[in-house]
DNA sequence: AGGTTAGTAATTTTT
DNA sequence: TTACTAACCT
């Protein structure tokens, strides 16, 4: 996976018989299962090589599509250095990059001119809110979200307005969903805009009924591979099937038993499929797996074996150091005694020289990582959320992209309406409605009719000077951008529009950071030559701020992390309920108790060396506790390859193990007594309190700290890793 | 206009 | 438990 590229002239000698199949077979649709860890990127990169190398395409005449855009700057990274080449001109990137690519060219055959706007979710919520208003619908009765999921469902399925059969239909609202979908998109054109699902939507409608412009793409396209097949929506595959047509050389590489995202509109039977798709598809199976150890892959390969809906293949290690540990499976008392678990036996990791960054904890659902997060901060062990909060999604960031929007589209109504009043200019509700009033007399955009509105007295004095600032602003910011440049204008817009004084006198803690963002976000716009490429970039691009320095433990969903490996893993919560979440389940039924399957089989072969899996007999949900019984997977595991340790299952009175080496005594609870199946809980005797300037404390959630003031019961204490907070003395104790 | 408080809802999220 | 939203007060 990680051996460096191959010079060309033996790319091919470095891969296995199947591998090469996979490569070599170059004409007609190709359908590679490709198993975890079985050298999969290696192939698409080899394959893309390979058609170049043997003269079959230019590299412009092969589409490669990928997921995210991490995959697909990796694969145009590993094809440079393999033709030893810089690589221009390719279309490759992710599905909503390149449809994006393709629509711009066509734009105006959906009504939208090549510089459209694409919607980030948060915009596209509001569009439909506002829509949905206009309509007179009762947005309590009909939350926003459930109409935007079905429209996000006709998306998928690449269903316009206009051609929604009756089995498709929907009764929100009293059946006004396909009206106010139209109302919706007819907005969208206004505003010059469209969502994320109108990318594959538009361009598919553009390629079906424009038979002209897709034979263009016929003469262009000889080779089309795709990655990760097991994840494209209907519109995706409708869209690679009509680009297909014209060479019928498709090459879809993906896993079936790792498809994760059906809630996402992902349809495995896409993959399932393929043959009766695609006439005369050859279907290779790489099944040699170069990543786990014999016992991770057996557990894995067991517990999917229970799957029905599968085009089946079994794992096989091809590792030379393919024996190893056994899975284990821990049971313990509760959640909290899982987290010390898991947190003790990170501390033994290390202590044996184990790299923290090969180290990773992999939960169902995002809130089961505070648990972890809180064990790891007093343990003093550095660790990483992987997505949480990305950089794109920060407030700050959103509204200095809303700016540059602004200034760029003036049809963008989304984004003047984000900045007209950030920072506060003292623009409230009635001076809103009389600029929207404005605007929908005067069929204009917001920014236009901002303009017409200040030369009345619609609105008060004061309103209506500050509106005067800002769009004298918006016009001497966007004269600037010719000569200027378009960081120098950034930096400008942010500085005169008060934007930056606004979180230099936020009193918060997370202000400095904030501007430091920004900060980020200038020098990131250095890497574009245009304005309106940086904005498409950030459009499409959503990237996870990546100060990534040092060793540290990733924390992480199991959706995310699918494609990553770590030498050791955690997989703590399996319980019914959780996990599989009964959620999904209520939802899918058995449908959903497969890919909650696949979840867990994603899980395991993330695992090199070590993993853990781990249940909890208790566990606080919501502020209460559950008890919960041990999740069905657990017993699907294949006996010899599984570890058990801890007894809870039987005798659930005492932790049967502790791992609290290195913690502070204090944090240990004690075990809880079940009486007829009520709690009764812990009670600590009262302590002494006697906390002065100075003392050291220990607080749970943010561990060690110094007491630099006293105000009764309560305290200011400067922490060492969480900065200084206000406390209530009862929470801390001394260190 | 803007800050405060009470009530409510609560997976997964490649773009 | 927490985090977000909508009504409510100043």
């Amino acid at each position: 996976m990680n051996a460096p590229p191959a010079p060309p002239h033996d790319y091919l000698a470095r891969l296995n018989a199947e591998q090469r199949a996979a490569v070599e077979t170059l004409d007609g649709p190709l359908l590679v299962l490709a198993g975890a860890g079985t050298g999969k990127t290696r192939v698409l990169t080899t394959r893309f090589a390979h058609l170049l190398m043997t003269g079959r395409a230019q590299p412009h005449q092969v589409l490669s599509v990928t997921f995210t855009n991490k995959a697909a700057r990796e694969m145009r990274e590993r094809v440079g250095s393999i033709l030893q080449r810089p690589v221009e001109g390719l279309w490759l990137g992710t599905f909503h990059a390149l449809a994006a690519r393709m629509l711009r060219r066509h734009a105006e055959l959906v009504g939208l001119t090549s510089s459209f706007t694409i919607l980030d979710t948060d915009d596209q919520q509001r569009l439909l809110k506002q829509v949905m208003d206009a309509e007179g619908i009762d947005l309590k009765r009909w939350p926003p979200n459930g109409l935007m999921s079905v429209i996000q469902r006709w998306k998928d399925r690449g269903l316009t307005p206009d051609r929604i059969p009756v089995a498709e239909t929907s009764d929100y609202a009293n059946n006004r969903a396909e009206k106010l979908y139209a109302a919706y998109q007819a907005r969208l054109v206004t505003l010059n805009a469209c969502d994320f699902g109108d990318l594959p939507l538009h361009i598919t409608e553009i390629l079906r009924t424009q038979p002209d412009v897709l034979e263009r793409y016929h003469r262009t396209f000889r080779y089309i591979l795709v990655d990760e097949y097991q994840d494209t929506i209907l519109v995706q595959y409708l869209w690679l099937r009509l680009l297909a047509q014209g060479h019928k050389n498709i090459c879809c590489v993906g896993d079936d038993d790792q498809s994760i995202y059906s809630w996402r509109g992902a349809e495995i039977e896409n993959i399932l499929r393929f043959e009766r798709d695609f006439p005369g598809a050859v279907i290779v199976r790489l099944e040699q797996n170069y990543r786990s150890t014999q016992p991770i892959l057996s557990a894995a390969s067991g517990l999917i074996a229970r799957n029905e809906g599968r085009l089946g293949k079994t794992l096989r290690s091809g590792r030379k150091d393919a024996s190893g540990e056994r899975v284990r499976v821990v049971s313990l008392w509760d959640s909290d005694e899982e987290a010390r678990m898991v947190g003790g036996r990170i501390e033994e990791a290390r202590r044996d020289g184990q790299n923290l960054s090969e180290i990773a904890i992999l939960v169902r659902a995002g809130f089961q990582t505070r648990a972890f997060e809180e064990r790891l901060i007093t343990l003093n062990i550095p660790y990483r959320v992987y997505g949480g909060a990305k950089f794109y999604e920060r407030q700050e960031i959103r509204d200095a992209i809303a700016y540059f929007r602004a200034l760029s589209q003036p049809a963008d109504d989304l984004a003047f309406e984000r900045i007209v009043n950030t920072p506060k200019r003292g623009l409230g509700d009635t001076a809103i409605a009389a600029l929207h009033r404005m605007s929908r007399d005067e069929q204009v955009p917001l920014r236009f009719a901002a303009e017409r509105l200040i030369q009345t007295d619609a609105i008060r004095p004061r309103p209506r000077a500050a509106l005067r600032e800002l769009l004298e602003g918006m016009t001497r910011w966007n004269a600037a951008l010719e000569k200027e440049g378009h960081v120098v204008v950034a930096a400008q817009v942010l500085e005169e529009s008060g934007y930056t004084d606004m979180w230099k006198n936020d009193r918060s803690i997370e202000a400095a950071g904030r501007l430091d963002n920004l900060k980020e976000l200038l020098r990131a716009m250095t890497d574009f030559a245009t304005l309106g490429a940086f904005l498409e970039h950030i459009a499409l691009v959503m990237e996870n701020d990546d100060n990534s320095e040092g060793a540290k433990v990733g924390l992480m969903t199991l959706h995310a992390a699918k494609g990553l490996e770590f030498d050791m893993v955690f997989l703590p919560g399996w319980e019914e309920g959780l996990f599989p979440s009964q959620r999904s389940l209520d939802e899918g039924g058995a449908k959903s108790l497969e890919e909650e399957r696949r979840l867990a089989y994603v899980g395991i072969t993330r695992a090199r060396k070590y993993c853990t899996i781990s249940h909890a007999a208790n566990r606080r949900i919501y502020g209460n506790w559950v008890n919960s019984i041990p999740s069905r997977f657990l017993e699907e595991l294949p006996e010899s390859e599984i570890m058990r340790e801890g007894g809870i299952k039987q005798a659930p009175r005492i932790p049967s193990s502790v791992f609290s080496a290195g913690a502070p005594l204090s944090s240990m609870r004690r075990p809880r007594v079940i009486e007829a199946g009520a709690w009764e809980v812990d009670q600590r005797p009262e302590r002494e309190k006697a906390f002065s300037v100075g003392t050291r404390v220990f607080h749970q959630k943010f561990g060690y700290g110094r007491v630099t003031g006293v105000d009764d019961d309560k305290l200011e204490i400067e922490f060492e890793r969480a900065g200084t907070k206000r406390v209530l003395d009862r929470f801390v104790e001394p260190a």
